[in-house]
DNA sequence: CATCCTTGCTAAACCGCGTTAGCATTGGAT
DNA sequence: ATCCAATGCTAACGCGGTTTAGCAAGGATG
């Protein structure tokens, strides 16, 4: 099919020389080996001329660096929301020159296992392990085989991988700050967990460190939450009965809704009240869905950054590979990636 | 970091045999040239028990197959519609025991063209290059190194690849056919493009095709109809100008619209003009966009096979690598991949 | 004149595996 | 006793690069 590639050899011989002088001047060595400008020269024309290219799979077969890395994940690849975070990791790889593996192991440890298998027999150089959304994972021995980074999770227990994760706790400062600089000091409700911060879905990370950075600048301006509903998945149709069962026994004047499907449902919820936001009842929330700036009126919401989690992985295990113990030593860096809020329609000042 | 990998000299020693043995054994060639069947499983169990893998780079490197195939496309992996294709790539190519390199092109043919030399460089087995929409497209030279499938888009000039597509053609009689089923046989407008099949977008395929199967449809039922308008980008706003234009001058009784965006824009145009659906006005459309079971009421469509599309590149590549030309020689296969109607609750009858 | 250093390049080993030609041994047939 | 075929395994090369030790020639030094 293809005309065979053009490999060092062919090169060396065009110019003359031995493949050693042309591997040491292709590779940026030759004047450290001193090899005359003449022939640095014409050994550059003829793979100039030549359209030579190495080939990279032997190279990394000697140096043991392949120029690859994988990205294994639950499921982030098909959901949209995280489909950025899969774009931040190719695009920060390519300007390394590096190429991404993809797989999924939809949860399932078998298939994880083979997939880490896989990526280490094809000698990737390290691994970003990624989860759909952020929480505690139990890391699977396997990954520790090369360097690893985990994406949007955290351990359950120690390990030595370094760890990519939202900012969530600064995330839930943002979204209070939003209502409490709007106004709002009282009938404040927390819906999918809370108000204490023990009352979470379980392995969610996310919910305990909304909560915190809540509660945190709630108690630091004096006012205290009016109250909290837990929600195990954080559904539409979660956040729909809560703000209904909460409806029934209270009026509340803002929402947080810990996440933006639960803040649809809680939308409809108001709607089927008719109440309407923000004038009676503001409403904010996190992650910025797509669907958030579409609906009426827009949701004003914090949101996880995907794109660029994707980058700082790949960041981050570039310093992994590198042997850059960042920071402190003995702990590996957790890097927290601000969320950034996207302000729109859904708070206003409570009415009087 | 990690205790070195074992490699097959390992294996060999610890069986008490030679590399070549141990190499013919595990990779199953072992009775074919007459190992005993003592010593293969003398080899075998050290294999095991030493937890050998074969390292598939070097593998790679003599046998010319690196179990690697590239999926390149303009943005697919981003959008949620489409991440679907590659996830039903990724589970076709793991069922082959293959994993899969991904890169974004983004619409810039340098940067496509890095990313196939990127790909050649590491001597992928085959390449699947894929688009956002289906579309026609100029195929790249970088492309023909190897075998290559062009997924969802169409070679504007003779090319030596296999093409997959969804089935527009047989899409728009679906489409036709919901409508005629229902009773409607007037007052049938198109939005996004039309009533001619010469009225389309540039470069869109799929406007073409779904045009000639819904003509057809209603051609063969002695159906007109009534009118058609062209959108450039079948986006929500020109489905919704689309829509309030034609109220303007005429009262539809049914729409078909090229894609759901246009449907979800044509939807607030019609509440606007106090017209229900499916009571008022029909509507039908392509794609099954995630949102399409989320607005009421919930959106009829011939659905993208997305992730069947996924699978059956890689299929038609493995086919293209193996050399298997099928059907037709001279004609290189396209594979139409059927695209299934989703009946949901914007159709009814039409009101007398 | 012998020694040493510098310059400019190459031979050869190596990475981990696949593959083929062929060697040594045995048993049976002649 | 000789020849042949079958059996059971290995030596050795190749894939396409990288890397190190070292060779040859020339000039400077003592």
């Amino acid at each position: 099919m293809s005309p065979r590639r053009v490999t060092l050899a062919d090169v060396a011989a065009a110019a003359g020389v031995s493949r050693s002088t042309a591997s040491l001047v292709l590779s940026g060595r030759g004047s450290e080996l001193r090899i005359s400008g003449a022939v640095q020269e014409r050994i550059k024309a003829a793979a100039q001329e030549m359209g030579y290219r190495p080939n990279i799979v032997s190279a990394g077969l000697r140096t043991g660096r392949t120029l690859t890395i994988g990205f294994v994940s639950d499921t982030v690849a098909t959901t949209r929301l995280a489909g950025d975070m899969i774009k931040g990791a190719i695009e920060a790889a390519r300007d390394r020159g590096v190429l991404l593996f993809i797989g999924e192991s939809e949860g399932d440890s078998k298939l994880e296992h083979a997939l880490l298998q896989g990526m280490h027999d094809r000698q990737v150089d390290g691994i970003i392990f990624a989860s759909m959304y952020t929480r505690r994972i139990s890391v699977p021995e396997t990954l520790l085989a090369t360097s690893a980074v985990l994406l949007n999770a955290v351990p359950k227990t120690p390990s030595p991988l370094p760890v990519v994760v939202p900012d969530e706790t600064e995330a839930g400062r943002a979204a209070a700050r939003v209502l409490l600089e709007a106004g709002h000091r009282e009938g404040i409700h927390v819906i999918g967990a809370g108000p204490g911060v023990r009352n979470v879905p379980r392995d969610s990370v996310a919910a305990v460190e909304r909560l915190v950075g809540i509660r945190e600048v709630c108690t630091a301006a004096g006012v205290e939450l009016a109250g909290g509903t837990l929600c195990a998945d954080w559904q539409p149709e979660e956040g729909f009965a809560a703000t209904r069962n909460l409806l029934a026994r209270a009026r509340p004047r803002a929402l947080i809704c810990l996440n933006d499907r639960l803040a649809f449902g809680a939308y409809q919820a108001l709607d089927d009240a008719s109440l309407s936001v923000p004038d009676d009842v503001s409403v904010v929330s996190f992650d910025d869905h797509p669907l958030a700036s579409w609906i009426r009126p827009k949701l004003t919401t914090v949101a996880l950054p995907h794109y660029e989690l994707g980058r700082r992985a790949v960041d981050a295990l570039f310093a992994e590979i590198n042997g850059e113990h960042s920071g402190t030593p003995g702990g590996k860096p957790v890097h927290r990636i601000p969320m950034p809020l996207r302000t729109r329609s859904s708070v206003a000042r409570p009415r009087c």
